[in-house]
RNA sequence: GCACGGGUGUCCGAGUGGCCAAAGGAGCAGGGCUUAGGACCCUGCGGCUUAGUGCCUUCCCAGGUUCGAAUCCUGGCCCGUGCACCA
């Protein structure tokens, strides 16, 4: 089949005779598609492909039951990759000419366009590349209304983003405030897991800075984890060895690692060194720890890392292993004690103090845990380490405060730490350190930091009346597959503010400080709505599009005529788009990648909640799964991809389409082999060619006077349709796509194989109603099939049928037959019949599917003495004696299989199938009643039973 | 750490209470076709048995619910994926 041509030419038919670009109706209904708009900077593979696909597919579908459908596409080129990429092109780095060269397949003769400027970049990658995003989706057949095509530096889309985020401000959803990130301060910028070269994945963690006072205005710092625990503070660790840093921090002074102060700085202002001192001056002097006001002593320690937190620890020994062990050595060694002129009486009275309660650890978990681990001393570091481990986990999670707590004593730990470090901030007794969790480092080769940047935007998704409204939002939501909805409530749930704006990269700038830039995540959370109007809006200049002008369009707000003369926009302009969004909204399905649902996806639910009202916003979301190549990951840097175009090329538009709706569902990982792939090529290319031969031979007409095969087939097909229409509502695609290709194709089959004369009409329901279901999937063969058909208009304008009427007794009927072929089959082989001269077939007789009827109807559980007791009810039955109940053994072992069997009258049905049976054997077939038997040498008549009749073969 | 998902025969993978010794494919073995190779077609691939069958042992491990479990519940072991400034 010449596919190219095929393809093309429906295509240029779809596009001159407008298929795809939907036009308001009333008293149509809409159905608004939408598919998250690509960021063009490469080539487009079969991963993207599917996603689109997807979403085709189901507007597709949609338009053949009736619906108007609204499926547009744009650009999503905000953010930093365009510009990195001109950068690193214009300066000639050679990977990133690689990547583009070899990975996106751009000639090296075009790169002109790619180093002139970011806009000249974006629009070669969306309107020129060959193996683009725009390129794929022709090739693929989508049903694109390219009217409303947008790219995200549009003039207007960047006023309608400014309207969105005033109007998010306007609610107070835009807040600022300071923001831990990242750092390196060598290259001066804010680090991502793709700047690492390690430490990737590694998160900031937040301690606690612990001030002791050591005089008037000089504290001792110290970093920890766990504030709740103050409250079990004997003593002050520091290590006697190291020079420890004295600097200003505002107007007190600090003491504490030098490592402590570069890392610090970065997080504080007003900072500045004053002079050092070593932790042996500091061992056995009196601080005022916080959180209790009481003095404890400062003693010495080894384990004091100066670049772990502040090289200063507090001393909590009924809960931290180390301190505790740390406390015991010490205390055991005297000499050693004097030796930093400690007084070896006040040393020894130092005892833990309970304050946490866990269960099974009592109330001093760290001595409890160190005993049961058998630590005796520092050195055994591993050990330690999992005790650590253990007390902290299960003290965050089980762990009650005791009475030694104050007003926290009752309180679960993990509730107690966040009010502890709380109320000790605001008696100036603490302060925030966020410290890396591990060691991380950029690819410029320095080491990161954690910096705070002061004033940065957020948008506040922590705000917990929007949460609870964006929760409603969700809970009438139809997410597809259902499942994944509790994904979402997971993801409702920990969504935090999200900073919104950055110093670089393409898109809006911020309206209220307008030298940032608003994030990609940010800018791509409403623009649906804007979809409606994109094709009306490109003729209204971008300044007049105040944000009241929008408030019209898509909030109703304010009249028409006003806003019209104060802006100087047509009245029928307005209200075009205003009707537009009206009639299109809300949006059915925004269909994503799964990867996207902890982000983009949930953005969007939140901004449609804070924006529009509630019949306004979203109806569901479809979400696709990724695509592994081979069982691998596909990575076009690896070059382990297939491009749509290649593949377009090599097995046609409609059959890629085929595949990756046919392997699995949607939602579900697909594995794309390449070898299974061409293996049911050619099995499906040959069925579709078997299609088109029979298509000149159809006739549209009445279909009557059916034979048995015939109605089989007839029926058979409405029963396929009928499961085809139930799976393709549930977007269950792969399902549906099997009803309607292979299964059907055995169905044919076994038709072909039975029927013995030619019905034309029937010929031209199979193949019509084929076309319109495989119109979804293979829309250009669909079509081609359809116009050989006789049609003149596209198949898109037809409909599929909804629940056809369908007989349960045909089909059993025919399962006989099927059956006894089988049947006939297995025994000709184990008995070593090559030619059969005979073949008789003993029906079952009339008292035994009395039996059954008798069973179906009152057998409630497949109980032997039941059924007995319900058979011998009856007379003629009881009559059969020890026979009846061996039959009814029988039937027992079957029950549930047979108890779903619908009676048909098997003789009649096999009488009528003898020709073809003989045929199919090449002998004679005989067909009897069981207890009407003439001939029956071995005797099996008596093996009949209902719905499977004897045999005998000669 | 938190969240979600998953462990099925030689391999990939379908299967969510009985129609399941478990679809489909790959692979392997035998046969057909062919000068040969490829492609294609047929048969078999847990064990024993059989005129279309019946039985035994199996779906990560251990328990449990049920007349009945690959499928439901509990515990354990193992493996993926995501976790925010990144589009």
């Amino acid at each position: 089949m010449d596919f190219k041509r095929i393809e093309q030419k429906w295509q240029k038919f779809w596009s001159s005779n407008k298929v795809f670009e939907p036009e308001i109706k009333k008293g149509k209904r809409p159905f608004y598609i939408q598919v998250a708009y690509p960021y063009p900077s490469g080539a487009m593979h079969i991963g993207h492909a599917r996603t689109y696909t997807a979403t085709d597919v189901a507007a597709k579908y949609k338009m053949l039951t009736g619906f108007n459908v609204l499926m547009p596409m744009g650009w999503h080129v905000s953010g930093t990759p365009v510009i990195a990429a001109v950068e690193a092109l214009q300066k000639g780095n050679e990977k990133t000419i690689k990547i583009f060269h070899e990975n996106a397949r751009i000639p090296k003769e075009d790169f002109k366009y790619l180093t002139e400027s970011p806009e000249s970049f974006v629009d070669y990658m969306i309107n020129k590349a060959k193996y683009g995003y725009k390129a794929g989706f022709k090739k693929l057949g989508l049903g694109i209304d390219w009217r409303r095509e947008l790219k995200t530096i549009d003039p207007q889309y960047k006023r309608f983003i400014e309207w969105q985020y005033k109007t998010l401000a306007s609610k107070g959803y835009i807040i600022k405030k300071a923001y831990p990130v990242r750092y390196c301060p060598q290259c001066k910028n804010p680090v991502g897991d793709h700047d690492l070269s390690e430490g990737e994945g590694l998160g900031i963690q937040e301690y606690t800075l612990l001030k002791f006072k050591l005089d008037e205005n000089t504290y001792l710092i110290a970093a920890t984890l766990r504030p709740e625990t103050v409250f079990g503070q004997t003593n002050l660790w520091v290590r006697p060895d190291i020079e420890y840093a004295k600097v200003k921090v505002g107007a007190e002074q600090w003491i504490a690692s030098k490592e402590f102060f570069d890392k610090y700085k970065e997080q504080v202002k007003d900072i500045e060194k004053v002079g050092t001192l070593n932790g042996s001056e500091l061992v056995g002097r009196q601080v005022l720890a916080p959180g209790i006001e009481r003095n404890i002593i400062v003693l010495p320690a080894d384990f004091c890392d100066p670049a772990t937190g502040t090289g200063i620890v507090t001393s909590v020994p009924s809960d931290a292993p180390i301190d505790y062990i740390a406390l015991r050595e010490l205390q055991q060694n005297q000499a050693l004690a004097e030796s930093f002129g400690l007084n070896y009486d006040l040393l020894t009275s130092i005892k833990p103090i309970p304050i946490i309660e866990l269960e099974g650890y009592g109330n001093l978990s760290a001595v409890k845990i160190c005993n049961d681990l058998g630590i005796k001393s520092q050195s055994d570091a591993e050990k330690l380490e999992e005790a650590k481990k253990t007390v902290y986990k299960l003290g965050f999670h089980k762990g009650i405060m005791n009475s030694n707590c104050n007003k926290y004593a009752g309180m679960q730990v993990n509730k107690a730490k966040e009010l502890v470090k709380k109320e000790l901030i605001e008696k100036n007794q603490a302060a925030i350190f966020y410290e890396l969790e591990g060691k991380v480092v950029c690819r410029c080769g320095s080491q990161c930091v954690v910096r705070v940047l002061e004033d940065q935007w957020f948008v506040k998704y922590s705000d917990e009346r929007w949460k609870e409204e964006s929760k409603k939002t969700l809970s009438g939501m139809q997410i597809v597959p259902a499942l994944f909805k509790i994904n979402y409530e997971k993801v409702f749930e920990w969504l935090d503010d999200k900073p919104c704006t950055r110093s670089k990269g393409l898109g809006t700038n911020f309206p209220f400080q307008k030298e940032l830039i608003l994030e990609p995540l940010a800018d791509s959370t409403i623009y649906m709505a804007y979809f409606t109007i994109a094709n009306i809006i490109k003729q209204v200049p971008a300044e007049k599009l105040e944000p009241e002008v929008f408030d019209y369009i898509f909030l109703g707000k304010g009249r028409i005529a006003e806003i019209s003369k104060k802006y100087g926009i047509k009245k029928s302009v307005l209200k075009e788009m205003h009707d537009s969004f009206k009639y299109w909204y809300p949006l059915a399905y925004n269909v994503s990648a799964i990867e996207l649902i902890p982000n983009h996806m949930s953005f969007s639910i939140f901004q449609h909640t804070a924006i529009f009202p509630p019949n306004k916003r979203q109806k569901g979301t479809l979400n696709l799964g990724m695509v592994v190549l081979e069982g691998k990951k596909m990575s076009s840097s690896k070059g382990n991809v297939v491009l749509i175009n290649d593949l377009c090329d090599s097995i046609g538009a409609d059959f890629v389409r085929f595949f990756l709706m046919n392997i699995v569902e949607p939602w579900e990982e697909l594995n794309w082999q390449q070898r299974e792939i061409e293996k049911s090529f050619s099995k499906l290319n040959s069925f579709v060619e078997l299609l088109f031969r029979n298509a000149s031979k159809a006739k549209k007409g009445k279909i009557k006077g059916l034979n048995l095969p015939e109605k089989w087939f007839y029926n058979r097909i409405n029963e396929r349709i009928n499961e085809y229409v139930q799976a393709m509502e549930k977007m269950e695609f792969r399902r549906a796509l099997q009803c309607i290709s292979f299964q059907l194709l055995k169905d044919f089959n076994w038709y072909e194989h039975r029927k013995n004369k030619y019905n034309k009409q029937l010929m031209y329901y199979f193949l019509s109603n084929w076309a319109v279901c495989i119109a979804p999937f293979m829309p250009h063969l669909a079509e081609e099939l359809w116009q050989k058909l006789g049609n003149r208009s596209s198949i898109f304008f037809a409909r599929i049928p909804k629940k056809l009427k369908t007989d349960q007794k045909i089909s059993a009927a025919e399962s006989i037959v099927a059956n006894i072929v089988d049947d006939l089959n297995e025994i000709k082989k184990l008995a070593k019949i090559d030619k059969p001269k005979k073949i008789y077939i003993y029906v079952c007789s009339e008292w035994k599917r009395n039996l059954f009827g008798l069973l179906k109807e009152k057998l409630q559980i497949p109980d032997q003495s039941s059924a007995i007791r319900i058979a011998m009810s009856d007379e003629s039955i009881k009559a059969k004696g020890q026979y009846a109940v061996n039959i009814i053994k029988k039937l027992l072992a079957k029950w549930s299989e047979l108890r779903e069997m619908v009676p048909v009258d098997e003789m009649k049905i096999l009488a009528a199938s003898k020709d073809f049976l003989s045929g199919l054997f090449e002998c004679d077939v005989i067909v009897q009643l069981e207890d009407k038997v003439e001939y029956d040498p071995k005797s099996k008549a008596k093996d009949a039973m209902p719905f499977k009749p004897a045999i005998y073969i000669e």
